[in-house]
DNA sequence: CTTGAAATCAATAATAATTCTCATTACTGA
DNA sequence: TCAGTAATGAGAATTATTATTGATTTCAAG
């Protein structure tokens, strides 16, 4: 892995990322920065993602409405997506699609990196 | 349902998604019916894909390098997306996930619209 | 058939998320 | 402190997708 400077900037946009379970944009990161942080570009926020992405630190999760969704917990779990909010909520993952990865790497050939399970629908709030 | 005319191109696009199950993009299928339709625009193809989202004849089943993908095959499956060759292929999906559906709306009220499992990682070809 | 309303089309402009460029600034090891 | 490398800000560039527009085609009633 290539060395890598400290930034006071980076470290604030993973423990922003982390200190909520949102799923969040890059685009509400720099918000929520821009006040602590009023130099800060919407680029950099771009460009340590992919940082983090790259070290596996985080994880993108779906694109919802063209936007990246960004999670900071990267323990496999699945998610419900509202397609009236746009809410990206957690759920509790049945275990039993984990043997995915084993079936496809002994059937198939495949390297597994991630299984994900994504559900789309309405969230009680909107259903309202 | 909306009454719509007919249209030689709309049938055109959706056989060409049809035939395939490599997950198209828009531009692909734009590209390969170019050559029967010298005159057809992206535009339209874009256009009567959301047509027929709308009317659930066909389904988007992720985003790829910054690309939609497409599918023909509206019944619940599996996928796996190879993320060195960006393939998007069929997988049988084990049939439990799909309890998500009535365990996510009896625990959670959420009204349930679609399962859909992803797995990511390296396919055979790239391995290699 | 004719005709007119509605649907469709190609072309192109507009939008918007993300990536790239590069001059400048910050960090780090010596 | 200083040199070398890494990170940043500002904004331009890229690119997939969507919207607009004005002309053309389809359809069905008369």
């Amino acid at each position: 892995m290539k060395t890598r400077n400290y930034s006071q900037k980076r470290e604030a946009i993973l423990a922003k990322v982390r200190s909520t379970k949102s799923h969040p944009t890059a685009e509400w990161v720099y918000q929520e920065l821009k006040g602590t942080y009023p130099d800060l570009s919407l680029g950099t926020v771009y460009r340590n993602i992919g940082l983090f992405k790259d070290d596996g630190l985080i994880c993108t999760v779906a694109t919802v409405a063209g936007q990246e969704r960004i999670d900071g917990n990267v323990e496999p779990h699945g998610h419900f997506i509202c397609r009236t909010c746009r809410a990206v909520i957690d759920i509790d993952a049945p275990t039993e699609h984990l043997e995915m990865e084993s079936y496809l790497e002994k059937s198939q050939g495949f390297q597994v990196e991630r299984v994900d399970l994504t559900v789309y629908g309405t969230c009680k709030t909107c259903l309202k």
